[in-house]
DNA sequence: AGCACGCCGACT
DNA sequence: GTCGGCGTGCTC
């Protein structure tokens, strides 16, 4: 009989709470309770029985209510959060309850009807029916149950407004609706198109492994038609009567993907994602944990769906950084799939035209398959070979240069579209006095403000500071005030002059705010209509685009030069994805690189050997520079709005590590953006060359940063596996 | 994270 | 004279 419960609670603290359990009652791990916390009450999960708790008896408390009949959580979902809680170093109340539950289960309320409701006509109806009782739209609800019982669903399409006569006709019992659990039956109604034979081995290959944990690489070049071999792989694991898990990076869940699945597959496919309507998120994570969704399809979070019939994985564009959490809970939904396929014993496909070498380290050292499409399907043709525009000492107009601007030209000739990258958002990135130097600047982040000429505004981008613009310079009084650079928002400007009878699009954060924006701009594009779209990177993921022959990307400088070690990574991927965008099978398109350095080995090497080639030349240089995915990394940052506080806590952070032979540090140093929003930033980075060694530090160590003199004077957190080392 | 308790400035 | 600033401590 254990004597306490080892409770979690939505605290950020990396411990578990002891109560007394309710009398009489022996609770499961994974049960939600009400428990009286602090001075109030909270919804918290048990995660354990022990036989005693290190607080003295007197202060614990008693669980106040017991809110599930049995554990929502349980099985493997509770062993892969466990895992995950302990990898990531999270707190176990914040994982559970703010990131793996659907924020409306964390309320102390009953689980929302999961099923339909189905509406019938009861004797008194049926009466009222007969004898043409009741008028309007009460009496068509009345005729049409007549015929027989309805969903929501069916009411919907064949009475619009029909909740009000049937709240009516409810209410005077003559009629009643029940939860119809099951789902309506759906049947797929489009088939299968022909596999090409890379497709056709891909599918054979991960289908001979069903039932079984199988971790493969699907690498397959844009048009290769991955998305055509997950499902029917996913057809294969449906009929065996197995449940199917999709994950895609944020962007691409567009609503066509969803109709696609629901078409091909014929069984209920459900959305989960993070700006879904909480009550719609419950649903859909309810439906996975009580098998009635057959395939989940969702971003990041999706991960943590329940999958009691799990039979497949698929992680889209594996190398997405979506997948990884950038707050709070920093863990990467890519890693944490694959625990989940092990511990579910099914195989997990990673999709990407260009893999990210982390996932192409797995294959090297055999503990991946690679699966591998080389041939593009139907519509699309052979991606253009990348052109490098050396633009050193070129006249360049808008930071575009006269080889950009006439490929332009000739693609607008043809009506055909185009794209144009420019990672700047805003009009001009610098507002500068030419009379005195003067220039505009962040006081919180000591970063230049950017002009955004549409809001009148000088922007910080790296905090939400907002400025009016000035007329005169605020340093000298003088008329000098100049706009320099060009941002997205000059660029379409200046592009819209140029083409004025083709519509020019900008797709950047300040454009695609709203919800369904972006849908909204890009979706009418789908018929071929001629324009030009100008936009920052996330332009790079997306529709596919029938009629663009032409892609540009204005500089390649910044991500050759970055210091962060993942930047010529990022860039090939950028400009790989790019490429597969231009041309379709009837048009040849042309993909145009400006830079000053067209002679760098990085690009030299992409353009002329290849991806694959490249990233083997990068991990030769990661696993030389003892680098990962040949180094375990975690990074300790901290901020406060004291830079000495910052300082002493990472020094005493720095002191507090465990003596160690296989540990490694640098730093305590500033972050790359050393003063944010007003608060000064360092870090702290550990590196190990086994992830054992690496853990083996971690945890204690936190534990000893919680109880360091300073540590409540700053704000910090650990990354493991950090994937910006800002 | 929330929340309360606890001592020092500009307001009715 | 008070409202409220956020530093400090605590949650079984």
């Amino acid at each position: 009989m254990p004597a306490v419960l080892r409770i979690a609670l939505p605290v950020p603290l990396p411990r578990l709470f002891d109560y007394l359990p309710p009398e009489g009652a022996n609770i499961a791990p994974g049960t939600r309770v009400q428990v009286p916390f602090g001075r109030g009450v909270q919804v918290g999960i048990v995660m354990e029985t022990a036989a005693q708790s290190s607080v003295p008896t007197a202060q614990l408390k008693r669980v106040q209510r017991v809110l599930d009949d049995e554990p929502l959580l349980h099985g493997e979902l509770l062993s892969s959060l466990h895992w995950a809680t302990d990898y990531w170093l999270g707190a176990p109340g914040d994982v559970l309850l703010n990131n793996a539950l659907p924020t409306a289960l964390r309320q102390a309320k009953p689980w929302p009807a999961l099923g339909e409701e189905r509406w019938r006509l009861l004797d008194a109806g049926r009466a009222a029916q007969q004898e043409g009782k009741r008028r309007g739209r009460s009496r068509a609800l009345l005729d049409l149950l007549a015929e027989g019982d309805l969903r929501a669903s069916e009411l919907d399409l064949r009475l619009p407004g029909w909740r009000d006569a049937a709240r009516r006709l409810h209410k005077a019992g003559l009629i009643d609706s029940e939860i119809a659990l099951d789902d309506a039956p759906t049947a797929p109604t489009q088939a299968a198109p022909e596999l090409n034979a890379g497709q056709r081995d891909a599918v054979e290959a991960v289908a001979a492994t069903l039932g079984s944990f199988a971790p493969f690489l699907l690498h397959g070049i844009t048009g290769s038609g991955k998305t055509e071999v997950y499902i029917q792989l996913m057809e294969r694991t449906l009929a065996a009567g197995r449940q199917c898990l999709l994950l895609v990076p944020e962007i691409g869940l567009a609503p066509q993907t969803v109709a696609r699945l629901r078409a091909r597959l014929g069984v209920p496919v459900d959305v989960l994602h993070s700006n879904l309507a909480e009550g719609a998120r419950a649903r859909a994570w309810l439906r996975a944990r009580n098998g009635q969704a057959r395939v989940i399809l969702g971003t990041r979070s999706a991960v943590f769906a329940p999958l009691p019939d799990a039979g497949l994985i698929v992680v889209d564009e594996e190398h997405d950084t979506s997948y990884k959490q950038q707050e709070g809970f920093r863990y990467h939904a890519r890693d944490l799939a694959v625990v989940r396929a092990q511990r579910l014993g099914v195989p997990i496909v990673l999709g990407s035209a260009t893999p990210s070498l982390e996932t192409l380290a797995n294959v090297e050292a055999e503990r991946y398959r690679r699966l591998d499409l080389r041939e593009r399907t139907g519509a699309h043709r052979t991606p253009p070979r990348a052109e490098l525009v050396d633009v050193r000492g070129q006249a360049m107009q808008h930071g575009l240069s006269n080889p950009l601007l006439a490929a332009l030209d000739a693609c607008v000739e043809r009506g055909e579209q185009a794209l144009i990258f420019r990672n700047r958002r805003g009009y001009a990135p610098l507002l500068m006095c030419h009379l005195c130097g003067w220039h505009a600047e962040c006081p919180r982040c000591e970063k230049p403000l950017a002009l955004h000429q549409g809001r009148q505004r000088l922007v910080c981008h790296h905090c939400e500071l907002e400025r009016p613009v000035p007329t005169v310079c605020p340093g000298c009084g003088g008329e000098g005030l100049h706009r320099q650079g060009h941002g997205t928002e000059r660029l379409e400007e200046a592009l819209q002059t140029r083409y004025v009878d083709t519509p020019v699009l900008r797709i950047d954060r300040e454009t695609t705010r709203r919800r369904d924006a972006f849908e909204d701009l890009m979706g009418p594009l789908a018929d071929g209509r001629p324009a030009i779209l100008v936009g920052t990177q996330m332009l790079a993921k997306g529709h596919d685009l029938p009629n663009l022959t032409l892609v540009a990307i204005t500089s390649l400088d910044e991500g050759l030069h970055s210091l962060d070690f993942r930047a010529h990574e990022r860039l090939s991927q950028l400009i790989v994805q790019v490429a597969g965008r231009a041309g379709r099978a009837g048009k040849p398109g042309r993909v145009l690189l400006q830079t000053h350095q067209p002679e760098h080995p990085l690009l030299q090497t992409l353009l002329h050997r290849g991806y694959s080639a490249t990233c083997a030349q990068m991990l030769d240089e990661r696993r030389a520079l003892r680098l990962p995915p040949f180094a375990y990394q975690a990074l300790l940052r901290a901020d406060a709005t004291r830079r000495e506080h910052v300082d002493a806590f990472l020094d005493a952070a720095r002191d507090a590590l465990p003596a160690s032979e296989t540990l490694r540090w640098s730093g305590p140093m500033p972050a790359p953006m050393p003063l944010r929003a007003g608060r000064h930033r360092g870090q702290l980075l550990l590196e190990a060359d086994t992830r054992s060694a690496l853990h083996a530090a971690l945890k204690s160590w936190r534990d000893a940063l919680g109880e360091l003199e300073g540590a409540r004077r700053v704000r910090w957190s650990i990354d493991v596996d950090p994937v910006d080392l800002y």
